[in-house]
DNA sequence: GCCGTTTTCGGCCCGACTGTTTTCAGTCG
């Protein structure tokens, strides 16, 4: 059973006890518990099986989350999510997707008006009965309105690579207004997500308001969605939504720590900061007024106080663009991220690993990963030509693979199986490896080797003879075909490709598309096993649409020493700069440049093979 | 619902902005 499942088995529990104003720290328990499992490096399949071990060791699952997780393994549902979903159609759900509109109007709107579809909302707000429930207005109605269309819309979140173009062209605006001491984009961006959802661009500039003036003017701007003093929201044409925040210098870490997230990083950071008597906030770390105790009673009456202060201050600032804000005691740092990570006693954490997985136990243990970087890469073993459905030439290849200072790489085009994309049977193939050896006679210091892409067969076994796989250097086996069996019999192809002795290398093992295919049904946790017992690689495929392996299962393949190899499954020389994708990758995972296999030399790389 | 070298009960991160209110709730990140 899948991990995933449950996770959204989790979250839509959540999502349903929201509308019932169930106690948003329950609420909470069940998002982290969702977050916790999706980010497990092992199936929970595995864990209930092993008599030794319990679901409660996992962080955030309690007594009563193990009992639904049992229950979800053993009978493939929950039965207190069946009957929330009994409580609550499931329209009413579609409507917390619309912009501005929560849990607790959906709630209101579904009990007042009995409305729970989109449909019956839009004709609600056409006839002017939304506007007149208390707690709501016309501007609301209004903004509903026009929120029904953008809600299917406002969910999809781009590839990184996508929203990569948009910044450049944003920062690249936004550099042309004088005054802008510092710039970056936090969030998710600068995480290195593969998917997008929206930018946070954060400016250390003299004026508020020329900057948000400036973002006014990006040409690509469709409209604005709000505007105050130090923050502003639009949307671009093509639905993406930029959230630009202006902050003094002295905040400028605190608050790139802020917005860079993620969210759960950033709870822990600040209980953490709490024990120590400190407030982290987007404007520093402060040291909390003496007498306040952490078991103060006035909790309410205190921090309504301070966000009453804090709004005086930060017109304040706005105006000045420098005072540094006092919030609630005494500023201790921010101008800088590390400085905001000493305050609270911790090493600085490279933003790929900000995820509130292992980052905080690697740092008390003093072992945060020094991440592999793409400079670290010295060559790429996953490549096509023109023999099959690549683009560019077997020299084109090697010339562009030079010029990105690469000292190798492997031509892998595809067998016969992929009749579409002309792959190659032994006789081309021979022929192919040939010309292969004349080049490497034109190169010093590089090196073409010979390789196949060889498909793992829907009936099972490889896609070429055995004896035509042995004269390769580097075998990578996959599947293309028949993504549609069952766990078990995609798990029995691919532990068969593992165990023939010419197999260098199992590429995308999922299978995913991102947003656009599932991974098929595969027992990772089956493969890693065999691929550790026969020296065998695991690929994590650098195409923005695949990044497959993702960092999850990368991280799990780690932890069991099975190497990690970053390949650009090019099909054109351009193909060849998705590395970095791959490089984001694999820093979320936490790699260094020793779990990655194509950071070696070929001859330290041939060694590990099998023999 | 989870969690605990201060606690098995009482905590659980923090602030900007909007629209609706006349002091604040809801939403968002």
């Amino acid at each position: 059973m899948n991990n995933r499942d449950v996770a959204a088995a989790f979250d839509e529990i959540a999502d349903l006890l929201e509308f019932q104003n169930a106690n948003p720290f329950r609420v909470r328990a069940y998002r982290n518990a969702a977050r916790r499992i999706n980010d497990l490096p092992e199936s929970l399949t595995t864990v209930a099986a092993d008599p030794n071990r319990d679901l409660t060791e996992i962080e955030g699952i309690g007594k009563d989350l193990a009992q639904k997780i049992a229950e979800f393994l053993d009978t493939g549902s929950i039965a207190m999510l069946e009957q929330l979903r009994d409580e609550i159609p499931g329209g009413v759900l579609a409507m917390v997707r619309i912009p501005g509109l929560g849990p607790k109007k959906a709630a209101a709107l579904h009990k007042e008006l009995g409305i729970s579809s989109l449909d019956e909302l839009r004709a609600a707000c056409e006839a002017n009965r939304v506007a007149e429930l208390k707690g709501f207005g016309k501007k609301t109605q209004d903004k509903i309105l026009a929120g029904i269309d953008l809600a299917a819309r406002a969910q999809e979140r781009m590839y990184w690579a996508h929203a990569d173009e948009i910044v450049q062209e944003l920062l690249a605006h936004m550099r042309k207004l004088k005054g802008i001491r510092q710039m970056e984009v936090a969030g998710s961006y600068r995480r290195g997500r593969e998917t997008i959802g929206d930018i946070d661009l954060l400016v250390d500039a003299e004026d508020a308001n020329a900057a948000m003036d400036q973002l006014g003017r990006f040409e690509e701007l469709a409209t604005v969605i709000g505007r105050g003093d130090t923050k502003m929201s639009v949307r671009l044409g093509r639905g993406l939504q930029i959230d630009l925040r202006v902050v003094p210098s002295k905040s400028f870490g605190a608050a790139l720590q802020y917005f860079t997230g993620s969210k759960d990083h950033n709870v822990i950071l600040r209980a953490m900061a709490k024990d120590r008597g400190l407030l982290v906030n987007e404007y520093g770390v402060f040291r909390v007024a003496a007498g306040d105790s952490p078991a103060t009673k006035k909790q309410s009456t205190k921090s309504t106080e301070n966000s009453a202060k804090t709004k005086a201050e930060n017109s304040d600032v706005a105006a000045t663009g420098e005072s540094p804000v006092a919030t609630a005691g005494e500023y201790i740092a921010g101008r800088t991220e590390e400085e905001v990570y000493a305050a609270v006693g911790l090493p600085w954490f490279p933003p790929e690993i900000r995820e509130a997985r292992q980052e905080f136990a690697w740092a008390e243990a003093g072992k945060l990963p020094t991440l592999i970087e793409v400079t670290d890469l010295v060559g790429d073993l996953h490549m096509h030509t023109t023999a099959s459905d690549g683009q560019a030439t077997l020299r084109a290849m090697a010339v562009a693979a030079i010029e990105r200072g690469l000292k190798y790489i492997a031509i892998t085009d595809h067998s016969p199986r992929v009749s579409m994309a002309n792959g190659l049977n032994p006789q081309r193939l021979r022929k192919q490896w040939a010309e292969i050896d004349r080049l490497n006679g034109e190169f010093d210091d590089f090196t073409i080797l010979k390789g196949i892409e060889c498909d793992i067969l829907e009936k099972g076994g490889m896609d070429l003879p055995d004896d035509v796989l042995a004269e390769a250097d580097w075998v990578v086996a996959s599947v293309h075909y028949g993504q549609q069996q069952s766990r078990e019999q995609i798990t029995e192809r691919i532990l068969g490709a593992l165990e023939n002795p010419y197999v260098s290398i199992i590429a995308h093992p999922t299978g995913r598309l991102i947003s656009r295919r599932e991974p098929y049904a595969v027992d990772l946790d089956q493969v890693f096993a065999a691929a550790a017992k026969h020296h065998k690689f695991m690929e994590m495929n650098a195409n923005p649409a695949r990044l497959d392996l993702d960092d999850v299962a990368a991280a799990a393949a780690k932890q069991l020493g099975i190497p990690i190899v970053i390949s650009s499954d090019a099909h054109s020389t351009g193909g060849l700069d998705v590395l970095r994708y791959g490089i984001l990758q694999a820093r979320r995972a936490g790699l260094t440049a020793k779990d990655v296999a194509n950071t070696r030399s070929w001859t330290a790389i041939k060694k590990m093979l099998p023999k």
